[in-house]
DNA sequence: ATTGATATGTTATAACATAACAACCCTATG
DNA sequence: CATAGGGTTGTTATGTTATAACATATCAAT
């Protein structure tokens, strides 16, 4: 459990106006789940509201906890439902390299993701990357759907501490 | 000492000598161990031989489950250790998308590497992919220190199968 | 023979994830 | 109205992946 409520958590790590960045997701989520005739319950929105709050991935126990504090369930299944109706709508990303949910930078585009993650802060970016995979697949023949893409490194607040 | 007689496909989705294959995965772990002083236990070898009999990702456990067989180790901690090992050592990539590991294709040069899981049959070919979040990293100042890169999808094989 | 370094064995538990079924709440239609 | 069906949530139980902590073994060097 990780309560930060710092606003210098950046967002590509650059400070910025969190608050509008809360409230813009949500804003894109409550459009695109009323175009889609799918269902922002009070389960799925709270979730969002959760990862929205940081910059840092969580786990679905983290999330869990959250939501039971509140009332809002209490046993994993709630927990991972909410985040895979989230990941579905692409609201939310996993990162695979720590079993976390991270809320999407820009829920508006559908976009292959990738992520920078600090491993001193937890910070976890998104960034955009080319297809790293186009050549060997093409030549090889092998037909992508889907490519995890995710850096592990330092960001630049945290290069500035020696850690070893 | 480039002795790489490589096809334009990579090794997994082509069909090759899977005995020479393994023959030399063995051997340049004997002679890296040997380099560097470290010890290649009998658990260890046994472990990377698990791994080198197929181009399919193992879970720590279906690992554990061979070497309890065999009477090797028996409690998880055992296979982690020899998983550990082999990938600090290079010998074996873990698959941080199906936790899982998988012998690495070339020991011999220190790599960063990628991945393409066929989703239909669990092969899992190695790809040499380029640094794909180079310009995202360097605008942000982020430094990179590892990156995952795992695309998923499906390999030739098994596109064929598909009669729609 | 003792020490120190390295590796293995074992217990216990933490952390992550899902199957299966019950209950609830709409709303569309008879 | 009622009631049937779809979607969502609640709950139990369990499955899967991973590690902390401590005990034992092995061996080389003092």
């Amino acid at each position: 459990m990780a309560r930060h409520d710092k606003s210098a958590t950046p967002l590509g790590f650059a400070a910025h106006d969190h608050t509008a960045c809360q409230s813009r997701a949500l804003a894109t989520a409550d459009q695109l789940c009323a175009a889609r005739r799918v269902q922002f319950t009070p389960v799925r929105r709270r979730v969002l509201e959760i990862l929205l709050e940081s910059h840092e991935a969580l786990g679905a126990y983290d999330v869990l906890a959250r939501l039971n504090a509140e009332g809002l369930g209490s046993k994993p299944p709630v927990a991972y439902r909410a985040l895979a109706f989230l990941v579905d709508q692409g609201f939310v990303h996993r990162i695979e390299r720590l079993n976390a949910f991270i809320a999407c930078a820009d829920p508006s585009h559908d976009h292959s993701p990738a992520f920078m993650i600090c491993r001193a802060c937890g910070t976890v970016a998104e960034a955009h990357a080319q297809m790293p995979l186009g050549d060997s697949a093409a030549r090889s023949g092998f037909q992508i759907e889907q490519t995890v893409i995710e850096a592990e490194g330092l960001c630049p607040d945290c290069q500035e501490v020696r850690t070893p």
